[in-house]
This record gives C-alpha cells, sequence and structure tokens, in this order.
DNA sequence: CTGAAAGCGCTTACAG
DNA sequence: CTGAAAGCGCTTACAG
C-alpha cells in the first residue's frame, strides 16, 4: 500500500541504508548511486513516514503550544507569529488550550510523557503548567511568551511593559491631564507590575502627584473597566484621564464614561493596552499601547527551536518594544508654544 | 532513561504482550494481573510513546487543519471550537496556514504523504487544497468548513447563508428600507451566491424591486466596504440601508457613510455578517448576521473524527442555523399598529 | 489468560 | 562508498 524505504531500495537495487543517506543527505554516497536513489524516490512518490523517522532517531519536528482560548485575539496572533517560524523550519505545530478543566490538562500531561513534541511554547502566564507540572521532563525545552510572572523558571518572551506605561503617561501628560484612572490587570502579573510602574514612574518624573484612590484593580475584562469608572465616579472623584492596562477593559471604561456622561477625550481621555483590532473600531477610536504580538509569537519560537537544537538558553527575557499608537480617544497634543 | 514498555514488563514479571494488553484495556487479561500491572505503571510513571504506538498501529490519533491566518478572528473561532472537540476525543491537533507561498504548502504536502496526521479540516475555500492535491490520499478523511465553493468534493460544514441573507432583508424591510446597497464578496463563494439570492428573493417576495446597480461586488476587506458605498454615492445613488457580505466590509460602510455626511442608521440602515467581536464596538455597533462559528468548528471536527474512525460520509453539507443579531446599525423597528 | 516472535518504517553504528 | 544487522517502542496475530 504506502511505499516504504524497503521498496525505493528494491527498485533502485541498493540498500535501504543508502537509501536513508540520500534522504537525509549525508556526503558519502557516490554522486551517481544518489542521483539513481533520487530518481527512484521521485517516481515513486516516496516519502518517508515521519512517526517512523521519529522513532527511529528518538527526536521528532514538532513543537507543541499551549494557549489559552484563541478566541482572545491576542493569543490567536502570538500563535499565529509562532506557526509561521515553526513552519518556516520545517516542524509541525500541536496546538493546546487550556480552557477545558482537569480532563484537559490530564490529556495534555500524557501528550508531554509520550513524547509527542520535542518543545512546548506556552502563550500567556507560567502557573498554566502548574497542573502539569509532574509530567514535565527536565529537559524538554520550555519557553514563555508575556510570561506574567516575576521571576520566570523559563526563558521568555515579553513587551517592555514599563516603557510602555510611560508612554501612555507621557501622552497623557502632553495632554495636560494630571489626575488619570489606572484600571491594571491581576497585580500577581510581572506585566501588570511594570505597566504600572512605568506609568507611576513617568508621573512622578513630571511631579505630578497619584492619588492610589486612582488605581484601581481590573482582571482584563471589559466588564472590570466599566466597574472602575463607575466605582471612582461613585466615589466623587472624576478623573480627566484613564490608562486601562488592556484594550478590552480600555473598551469598558470608554462606555462607562459615555454612561456617566462623560466625553472622550474632551473630558476624559483614555490610553489602553495591546491594541487588538477592535481597538480601532470603539467609539472613539482607542489610543493604545501596541504590542508587538507577531513578532512576539516568531521570537519566541526561533527561541524554542534553537533550544530543541542544543542551543543555550537565552541570559534573560527577550524585551519586544512597545510602541503607542494614537487615535481619537487620546489624540495628538495640540502644539503649544512655550 | 525514558520508561518503556519492557521496564513495566520486567518489573511486573509479565509479558510485554500482557502490558500492552492492559494498556489497552483488552479483556482478556486476568483481572489480579491487570491490577499488578497498572500499579507497577503508575510505580514507575509509565507512558507510552505515541509515535511508537503510532507506528505500530499503523494509524495515529491526530488530525491536521489547514486554515487561512489566525488574525482572521473567523478563522481562529473555527478553530477554538475544532480543537475543543479533538481535544476531547483524546486527539491531538496539528495546525497549518497558508499565508507562505509555495514553500509553506511543499512542506504541507509532505506532512499529508507522511501521514503525519489522519484526517484533515480545512478550514476555508477548498481550492486551498489545489495546491496540494496531488498530495492528498485518496483515504484520508477531509472535511470543510464553510466551503465556498458550489460543489465540494468532500464533507463540509456551513451556515444557512440564503437563511442569513433572508433575515438582513426581512429586518431592512421591516425598517422600511426599500434601496438597500448589498456589498458581496468574492462571486465564486457558494455563501455570497447564498446570501445574496436569499437577501434578493426577501425582496422580491415583499414586491420590492432591486436596482443590479445596488448590488457591488467585494471582497470582503474593509476597504471593498468603503470603496463600495463611495462608487455607489458617486454614481448619484443615495442607498437607504447596506448589505455587507461580512462585518469588516460594514464597518468599511459605515465609515464610508460617516465621511459622506449620512447618518446611520437614520439616513442609511447597516446590516453585516459573521459577528465577529469587533462587531459591538463599531460605531453605531453592527447588526449582523451571526455565524455560529465555534459550533461549526466543533461540528466540522465531529464529522471528521467519525469518518476517521470509519463512519460514512455525511448524505449532504451540514448546515447550521443563522442568527441576526440587532444593534444600532439597524436596530429594532418600532411597532406599528397596522 | 499469557508469552515469543514478527512487524510497523525508519536510522545508525559496525564492518568491509 | 555500501550493506547487514540491530534497535527505536510499541501492537498483533499465532501458539499454547
Amino acid at each position: 500500500m504506502r511505499v516504504t524505504i524497503a521498496d525505493v531500495a528494491r527498485a533502485a537495487g541498493v540498500s535501504k541504508s543508502t537509501v536513508s543517506r540520500v534522504l537525509n543527505a549525508k556526503d558519502e554516497v557516490d554522486a551517481g548511486t544518489a542521483e539513481r536513489v533520487r530518481a527512484v524516490i521521485a517516481r515513486l512518490g516516496y516519502v518517508p513516514s515521519s512517526r517512523a523517522v521519529e522513532l527511529a532517531r528518538g527526536r521528532g519536528r514538532t513543537v507543541g503550544v499551549l494557549a489559552s482560548s484563541l478566541s482572545w485575539p491576542w493569543t490567536a496572533e502570538v500563535v499565529q507569529g509562532a506557526l509561521d517560524t515553526v513552519e518556516a523550519a520545517g516542524y509541525g505545530l500541536l496546538l493546546f488550550t487550556r480552557n477545558h478543566g482537569p480532563r484537559s490538562m490530564a490529556r495534555f500531561a500524557g501528550q508531554i510523557s509520550a513524547a509527542a513534541f520535542d518543545g512546548l511554547l506556552v502563550v500567556g502566564p507560567q502557573d498554566a503548567l502548574d497542573p502539569v507540572a509532574a509530567a514535565l521532563r527536565p529537559d524538554l525545552p520550555v519557553v514563555l511568551v508575556d510570561d506574567r510572572t516575576d521571576r520566570p523558571r523559563f526563558p521568555s518572551v515579553t513587551v517592555a511593559n514599563t516603557l510602555g506605561g510611560e508612554l501612555a503617561a507621557r501622552h497623557l501628560l502632553a495632554l495636560g491631564r494630571r489626575t488619570p484612572l489606572v484600571v491594571t490587570g491581576p497585580p500577581h502579573f510581572g506585566s501588570v507590575r511594570g505597566r504600572l510602574a512605568g506609568f507611576l514612574g513617568a508621573l512622578e518624573a513630571h511631579g505630578v502627584e497619584h492619588d492610589p484612590r486612582r488605581t484601581v484593580e481590573g482582571d482584563f475584562t471589559e466588564r472590570s473597566g466599566e466597574e472602575a469608572v463607575e466605582k471612582l465616579l461613585a466615589d466623587g472623584i472624576t478623573p480627566d484621564a484613564v490608562f486601562a492596562h488592556n484594550d478590552l477593559c480600555a473598551a469598558g471604561a470608554l462606555r462607562a464614561l459615555r454612561t456617566a456622561g462623560l466625553r472622550v477625550p474632551g473630558d476624559v481621555a483614555v490610553v489602553g493596552f495591546d491594541d487588538i483590532p477592535l481597538a480601532a473600531y470603539t467609539d472613539p477610536p482607542l489610543t493604545t499601547v501596541r504590542q508587538p504580538l507577531r513578532a512576539m509569537g516568531e521570537a519566541a519560537a526561533a527561541l524554542l527551536l534553537a533550544r530543541v537544537n542544543g542551543g543555550p538558553p537565552p541570559a534573560g527575557p527577550v524585551v519586544l518594544p512597545a510602541e503607542l499608537v494614537v487615535r481619537g480617544s487620546a489624540p495628538v497634543p495640540l502644539t503649544r508654544t512655550p
């Protein structure tokens, strides 16, 4: 049925060893023989069985990707970037998500133990690995994208969160805003702490004092953005700006502000984080700190492949630049002649 | 290094055959023996090597998914649905995208021939398979999601496009609109023809004549939605509604209408198709025909798994219901007392 | 109910 | 430069 290496060997009048050598481009094969074998391979349309090759070699050409739901555009974009790099290297990408509870994680752990892949990319917080910690072989290369913990146990790729916070603050300061509301993500995320530190640091550098009541903890959901605004207003504080730690949350803030009768950006300027597609569609469109998601996925995959092939771990996290994308919710400041 | 079936056999004092039987839950094993073997397996933390199992069985537990870019939310959502089902069945999902030209497709063809997966899900048009047609073994089960061709060569899962077109038309008619602009997708897509036929059919059923100049061909991009509106206005025709064949295109139409100084929905009501996340964020939010993307991915994966396991092909395409989601761009009509 | 042997389709020392 | 043999880690008839 299937054409095997034995068929090729027979048809070419050589041994399986020789066919294998031709296949793997070993240089010790006679040019004429190699040519003949290649012709037979082409004629028979022979393709090696990946499973047999991997079993024999004891190593495969597959990387696993563990991600939160692809419904999150953030995730999908990073995975796409990783896939580009993985495919270009001739590797396969086995995809797993972790939104299906313990049964799903048990199966995933099984795949790890079964050596179904040769390296693992985790898109999201590293504690996603906790349920499968026992299965994690120490020799399995792991790379994290957007580690959200302080001291990641693995090499990681992340955006410059502190810089991102700074960019947001400086832009709002240039717009003359002095009393911003900051809606953070969960505070145990390293990225959240970075964004907050960068933002507050820039305020301080400008001599602007920040009332701690204007820092409200959110959870990256749209609803949490709404609630943060509602709560602050209920406390009798009206901010002149909002810096939300992601775009979804910023969209929620936008909604709550409008409901409260406040104009954006007139009364309140709003800056988000991520630049997911819908950021360009909110009303008004969202000024936001852009994460180079695709590039982050690519960089992480490249790092992982290097490790899979025996490369050394990088010295520290790979940090990609953040960039401010200016749209209507916090527009370009009017130039003032000093 | 790795714990193998031989290690388990030795430790349990049985043969590899017996261990294998226990592993595969064959009933011919003595209960006591089975128990003992299981204990050893647990103690040693043994997990079968997927590669070896698959090689020996001549069949694996992996399905391939060929999709356009995950950057398209449409795609990501369908893939997520498929992944849910695939994971639940204990299969792995090998992901491929087709935005990398011939080299990428050549590698993909190689994976097909190498039997790297046991079934293939194509998310998107079936002509995505043309470049790898030669590699497609006739015994490889293939399922299509959202076939966009008339007579798909494979089982497929699709939304009720004609119904969707009808829903859009009936809603606009209820709003009193009589001169809609239709911005289609590429006309060789079956889905496009379905949406158009449903829409025009409903108009006709209501005795509303449709000027063919008000049907403009787009290509599913935002820009094409803008252009369609611009072109029509330039021709001196002002529609009282727009039905765009996808949400991106509808967002473009929204933009062009606003630029032209037309109010939505006051002057022009707008209906899209898909209900991707940003549909809820446009200004005004988009009324649209919802595709059950997740469910489509799930259904397609279930179909594929059934086929992989020897099930018969379905009689015809699996058609999932479309649903109208009403938002600001084409709101609920005022009730009139007749 | 259980084991020995062959086989899945490759790769890789080891000889020559 | 090339081949025979062993091995990768399983499954599956075939005997018993």
